[in-house]
DNA sequence: ACCTGAACACCGTTCAAGT
DNA sequence: ACCTGAACACCGTTCAAGT
């Protein structure tokens, strides 16, 4: 059943976090769930669709979160605190997200919330995709290089909710001009 | 001698852009020198560094064409062209600069020029780090999901620049701002 | 000084077979 | 319907040996 891989896909995630992404082969998940690596075959086709699987799975966790109510400036928030706790939770995995190519389901999702957001912002219809992909660009890599080191120690102990709290004031500052320039 | 590291290095990235970074190996890149698997060893100690040895080069690359001159908006986007064109001559090797953690030589120097030019436009210096950190992001991140796909099909034949000179020019607006913030 | 070849412990995946 | 085992063509890397 679907029930099946959805187990596969759990164990595949739980290596990736423990041992890194690296260490996801269909000889390591097989034998976590007791299976010979050639069982996991019916449920998930290759390797290739396995890890697709897994960024399936992690956009989905985050569109659970990801949906606050308030004004369009706390639901960007809403969202990028959501993509950073990802991050953090599944520091292994989380870097397939930026290395596979998003024409996904859930990456769809996931520009569409963003979009819609921008909306409700009351940004003109023809600079919502643009600010959608400046948007995601931005917070999908930070917490990209705030989980694989490309920002070094950077603050103290690596501690960079307030930097990014101010990153995204910006952008908020930013879209708020973008109204005001077409209004 | 170096020369040979420069030469293996030089197959590795032609390698990578005309088959894909999964294409790299040991025994690939020495097969197109005429190399055994093992001759590679003396110049690079291993795989992990045959591949942050790309990455090295790639930025290498980047630096000799990044440098403007100008005010510093002129500069910034220069280096902003300069990572869009090392992005579109290496699409297969590029995406490694977003894989592999930053704190070698030649990353630090693109971070340092980055600085550079912010402080030259009068950017205080306690946000400097931070809008760094903005910048390169969205730099280094929008190439990446350019090469990668990431965006799908976007503009009329995938033509990105005007999209990525309208963010740059965002992003400009918004260092103007926090100078005027503090100044 | 520079390179090779055999060997080891891994991969993903195909195929035929087992219950 | 679901799973296994052997086999194939690959990996990175160690080690001993060759010139």
């Amino acid at each position: 059943m679907d029930e099946k891989q959805r187990l596969i896909v759990d164990q595949a995630i739980a290596l990736a976090d423990e041992s890194g992404v690296e260490a996801v082969s269909m000889r390591a998940v097989g034998q976590r769930l007791g299976l010979s690596p050639m069982a996991l075959y019916p449920y998930l086709r290759s390797k290739d669709a396995l890890l697709d699987a897994i960024v399936e799975r992690l956009l989905g966790e985050l569109l659970t979160m990801a949906d606050g109510d308030g004004g369009w400036q706390d639901r960007l928030r809403a969202v990028s605190k959501a993509v950073r706790a990802l991050a953090r939770r599944h520091p292994g995995a989380y870097p397939l997200i930026m290395s596979r190519p998003g024409a996904t389901a859930e990456s769809r999702r996931l520009d569409d919330l963003i979009e819609e957001i921008l909306r409700a912002a009351g940004v003109p219809a023809d600079e919502v995709p643009r600010l959608e992909r400046l948007i995601s660009t931005l917070m999908l890599g930070f917490a990209n290089s705030e989980v694989n080191g490309r920002f070094g120690a950077g603050p103290a102990g690596g501690d960079w909710d307030s930097e990014f709290a101010a990153d995204l004031d910006d952008e908020i500052r930013l879209i708020e001009a973008v109204i005001a320039r077409s209004g």
